[in-house]
RNA sequence: GGGCAGUUACCAAAGUGGCCAACUGGGGCUGACUGUAACUCAGCUGUCUUUCGACUUCGGAGGUUCGAAUCCUUCACUGCCCA
């Protein structure tokens, strides 16, 4: 994988750049449709390459260990030729899932035993295991496995959970370079800052992220319960430190104003499951601000979705029609607000991308912010 | 014509003398959701009130009782059975 860095905006820390892959080319900022179980909910393949844009996606390694399994994974030649996407692919390695499935495991220096959650069987996830499985997925992107430490949690519990994730971290990293793709073509590993939010510990942690000399590196442990002010005071922190000639990943980041702001502050990548969970909750965001499309107010609103849509879904249906599909718990209604919310999403960083380009990125990202904040 | 059962909030349906503005579903309304255990979750759903609380309700009318959705009388309507 490798990294060019077009454009640096004048006015802010956001920048333009060019990931190139051996699946295709992704071009930064991007936001990654999550995709944990090999499909992105509710959209197919074809809206997401055709109408969405969508030039990365991610899957989790987690949930693919245990359905279908590393076994189908490379028996299928994998997870690319298992679901049919030959775009590039980001694995989360099972960090997120310590942290989101907290009754059901336990941590220690080796790793984390999960209790699986479908069948309660139990399963050990070290930093090593993490790698092997995310080569046999065969992502392009790997994550290092680490703690995403909750947002709430006290300064003894951040300094000792980003302790754990750094020794997790050198083992991951040198795992990583002791063994090989298994599916000819490269993969390559990135490690996640952590840290809470605290200054120091983020610091620290930034360094010693940097010092693994990747090609991309990540922040995470963010947007997992600390104020807003926080995050972005924590994200300007460590992108201080981060290479400027390497791309910087905000994991699980978000809204549309938080991606905006993480752009402004030098991120180049993002996913949230916001735009398919919202979605298919009945959340639309749009660029005039979000809509709740349960509403009674949509009732006969004969309009087209989006009218400053891009995707097709907003011109082809109404807003009363949606609400109709959604209140009558109809599929069609989450499959439609999924691939708008997407193409949306992947409008907002394209829009950024090229306001980056022409310089004038701070002044379109304030008037896009208090658009986007709007409740329609 | 006779017998039996029933009539509760938007719908269905509990409650059968005080703890009942009334269980529970559904429907409706509103909100939440940030590296997906999520087509999920939470709140509200008689009226007025921000809360406390006040007021009006359980087919209609009348009655018994300190007190009735609950007991009695009667009327209306619905269903089933026998003629």
């Amino acid at each position: 994988m490798t990294f060019e860095l077009q454009h640096n905006d004048p006015q802010s820390k956001a920048r333009a750049g060019l990931i190139t892959t051996d699946h295709g080319q992704i071009e930064t900022p991007i936001f990654m449709p999550v995709g944990t179980v090999a499909s992105v909910k509710a959209v197919h393949f074809h809206e997401l390459r055709e109408d969405i844009k969508a030039q990365i996606i991610l899957g989790n390694t987690y949930h693919l260990y245990l359905r279908p399994g590393v076994e189908i994974l490379e028996q299928a030649g994998g997870l690319h030729k298992f679901n049919g996407w030959d775009r590039p692919i980001l694995t989360d390695s099972g960090g997120f899932q310590v942290f989101s499935l907290t009754a059901n495991r336990k941590l220690n220096e080796e790793g984390a035993t999960f209790r699986s959650h479908i069948d309660g069987s139990k399963h050990l996830f070290t930093p090593e295991r993490a790698v092997e499985i995310q080569r046999s997925i065969g992502a392009d992107i790997i994550m290092a496995f680490d703690e995403c430490t909750p947002g709430d949690a006290d300064y003894n519990y951040a300094k000792k959970s980003m302790g754990l994730t750094h020794r997790w971290l050198a083992r991951g990293v040198k795992h990583f370079d002791a063994t090989e793709p298994k599916y000819g073509y490269s993969q390559t590993f990135f490690p996640i800052v952590q840290g809470c939010v605290y200054p120091d510990l983020r610091r620290q942690s930034a360094e010693f992220v940097a010092s693994q000399n990747r090609d991309g590196n990540a922040i995470g442990g963010l947007a997992v319960g600390e104020p807003t002010e926080k995050m972005y005071e924590m994200i300007e922190i460590v992108n201080e430190i981060l290479p400027e000639n390497k791309p910087r990943y905000l994991m699980g980041v978000g809204t549309p104003q938080n991606i905006l702001e993480g752009i402004e502050r030098g991120v180049d990548m993002f996913d949230c499951v916001m735009p398919t969970r919202n979605g298919r909750n009945g959340m639309l965001f749009t660029s005039q601000g979000i809509m709740n499309m349960r509403n009674e107010k949509w009732k006969n609103d004969f309009s087209p979705l989006d009218e400053f849509g891009t995707s097709y879904v907003d011109r082809v249906y109404t807003k009363a029609y949606l609400r109709h599909l959604f209140i009558s718990k109809e599929l069609l209604a989450m499959q439609i607000a999924s691939i708008h919310n997407l193409a949306f999403y992947l409008w907002l960083v394209g829009e950024a991308r090229k306001h980056i380009i022409a310089g004038d990125f701070s002044q379109w990202k304030r008037g896009m912010i208090e658009q986007l904040g709007r409740r329609l």
